[in-house]
DNA sequence: TCACTTCATGAGTATTAATCATGATATTTC
DNA sequence: GAAATATCATGATTAATACTCATGAAGTGA
C-alpha cells in the first residue's frame, strides 16, 4: 500500500536544522547548500500544512511539534539505516563496520574528519548509529563506538581518546553579577555531574538561587543560555567558536576537567576484527593530532 | 548526520512486489508503470549490491534476506508514516482517520474501493496501517480497523462485516489424488484452525500424511501451491481469481464458513467521533453492496 | 556605518523518477 | 501447434524533484 511519506532527504534536512539550530550549519554537515536546506524545510511545512519553526531573528525555533515528530522520526531513521547495511553486509562484497557517535561530538568533531579515514579504507562502509549512551549503543550492537563515560564499560574493551572541560557560560546581554549562583543554573541531562563537578573544583559549595530546567541537546541548551535563561556548565569543545565569536561569556572562572571523557568502545569478541582495529589506529592517530594542536 | 538510505519509493515498490509477487501487480496498487516498479527493483538491488529476487518464469520469488528486510522495514515506514499524519492532525486543518487494514484483505477488497470514501469526504484524511492481527492494531492506536476473528475484541466495539469461506486447493498440474490427506498440508500462520475446520466440516477425522511449511503471506502460499509444494486451505475470497482461471483447482469439497470472519473494530471511547462513523457508514454499506452481488 | 552572516526565493541546472515503446520469453486460449 | 495474451527488462524520452547560484532583506558585530 502506497503511504504518505516526505522524502528521506527532507527529513534528513530536517534533523540537522533543528540539531544545528542554523540553517547554515546544517548544510554544511549534508554537504548541500544553505538554499537547498531551506528549501527543504519550507518543502516539509506545505507537506505537513503547518509551520515547524518559529522565525525569530535569522534563527529557526522548532515548535514542540516538529521536537516531538523528530524524537520519533530519528530513530526510525537509524534503524532503517542499519537494516540496509546489514543487508548490505550479507552481500560479502564490503565489510560493514557499525559505528556509535553521539550526536554532538559526532557532527562537530568526528565528520570534519571522517573523509580521511573512508579515503583509507575503501573495503570499509561505515554505518553511523547515533545514541546517548552507552545502553544505547549496546543495544544497537555497533561494532565500535565513541561514548562518554570512565572508561567502564562491561564486556567492552575501551581506549581513551581525550578527556572533556567544562565551564559555566552566559549571555553577554545577561551578564551583570559576577556571583555565579545568582544566576538560574540550567541543567544537561547527559551531564548531570557537571555543575557539582566545576563548583568543587572552584571549592564553592553553596547552592545556586535557582535550579533551572534539563535539556538533552547542546545546540538548543546553548541558545537557553544566550536567551538569558541562565548559566550552563557546558563541554568546552562545544562553546569555543560561541566563546571566540563573543556570543557566549564564560566569566565565573576556569574550565575544569570533567570526571568523565571519550572513550572508543568495542565489545571485547570484535574488538581484534581486522575493521575494528583499523578504524580505532586511524581514530587514535586523529586524536594525538589533536592534542598536537 | 548523512544516512545511507535508498528511496522510499524505492522500498515501496520493493514491498509491493514482494507482496503481490509480480511487478504488474504491484505497480497496478501503487498506481505506476511496470516499468517504473522495474526499475526501481534494478535499483535497489544494484544500491545493495546483491540480488533480491531470484527470477524464474517471469516471476520475482524473494531471497530470504529480501524477506528479512522486509519484515524489518515494513513496520519502520508504517510508524514513520504515522508519525508524519500523526504531526499533520495536530494542524487542525484536516481530520486524520487512522485505519487498520490486514494485507491482503486491504490489497484485494478494500483498496479497489476506497475512492468512493474518499471522494465523498475530502476533510476526513485516511493514515493506514498494516497490521496481521487485533494486538497489532491496539499497539499501533488506530481510530479504527478491520480485524479477522470471532467478534470479540476487548475495548473495542466491532460490527460484523462478513464471513470467511476457506477451502482446499492445488495445482491442475500436480493434482493425481481425490484424497485430500495424501497430499502435504501447508499451513498458514494467520489461520491456524484453517485445516481442522474444513477437515471436521467435511467429517474427516484422519490425520494427513505430512504437515508442510507455515507461511504468512496468502500469496506466497498461492504461489507454494501452485509450484506443487501440496494443498492449502486458504480464503475463498483469496483464490477466486486463480480458480476461475484454473491455475489452482478446489477438487476436494466444497468451501465451508470459518469459524472467524471480518469486523470493523473501533476502540469504545472513538467508536462514536464523527470521522469513525462516517468510515463505518460507508463500509457498512459497502458490504451490503457486497452481499447483494 | 560598514562588513559580514543568515534565511528566503527567483531562475536555472542536475539528478532521479517515471512513461512509452519494444523485444524476448512465458503462459493461456482455441 | 499457432495465435493471442501476459510478463519482465531495457533504450529513449519526458516529467518531477533536488540542488545550485545569485540576490535581496534583515540581523549581528566591530
Amino acid at each position: 500500500m502506497k503511504r504518505k511519506l516526505p522524502a528521506l532527504a527532507t527529513l534528513e534536512c530536517f534533523e540537522a536544522v533543528i540539531h544545528h539550530g542554523l540553517v547554515t550549519r546544517a548544510a554544511e554537515e549534508l554537504n548541500l547548500t544553505q538554499s537547498a536546506v531551506s528549501r527543504q524545510i519550507s518543502n516539509l511545512e506545505a507537506y505537513v500544512q503547518q509551520p515547524l519553526f518559529v522565525r525569530r531573528r535569522k534563527r529557526l525555533m522548532p515548535t514542540d511539534a516538529a521536537l516531538r515528530y523528530l524524537r520519533s522520526v530519528s530513530p526510525l531513521l537509524d534503524t532503517l539505516e542499519t537494516e540496509t547495511l546489514r543487508l548490505m553486509s550479507s552481500s560479502t562484497e564490503n565489510q560493514v563496520l557499525m559505528l556509535g557517535l553521539l550526536p554532538t561530538f559526532g557532527s562537530r568533531w568526528l565528520m570534519p574528519r571522517l573523509g580521511g579515514f573512508t579515503e583509507g579504507h575503501h573495503d570499509i562502509q561505515l554505518n553511523i548509529l547515533t545514541g546517548l549512551t552507552f545502553e544505547d549503543f549496546k543495544r544497537a550492537n555497533v561494532d565500535v563506538a565513541i561514548a562518554y563515560g570512565n572508561g567502564n564499560f562491561a564486556g567492552y574493551q575501551s581506549f581513551h581518546l581525550m578527556n572533556e572541560t567544562i565551564q559555566p557560560v552566559i549571555s553577554p546581554d545577561h551578564y551583570a553579577n559576577p556571583d555565579v549562583l545568582s544566576y538560574e543554573h540550567l541543567q544537561m541531562s547527559t551531564r548531570p555531574s557537571a555543575w557539582p563537578d566545576w563548583l568543587a573544583a572552584q571549592k564553592i559549595d553553596a547552592k545556586p538561587s535557582k535550579i533551572g530546567p534539563t535539556m538533552g541537546h547542546f545546540t538548543m541548551m546553548i541558545e537557553a543560555v544566550r536567551s538569558g535563561l541562565g548559566v550552563a556548565v557546558l563541554p568546552s569543545m562545544y562553546v569555543k567558536d560561541d566563546l571566540k565569536a563573543g556570543r557566549l561569556l564564560a566569566p565565573f572562572g576556569p574550565a575544569v576537567t570533567s570526571r568523565n571523557g571519550y572513550y572508543l568502545i568495542s565489545p571485547d569478541h570484535l574488538a581484534s576484527s581486522k575493521k575494528v582495529a583499523a578504524f580505532k589506529d586511524w581514530l587514535l592517530t586523529e586524536t594525538q593530532k589533536k592534542k598536537a594542536d
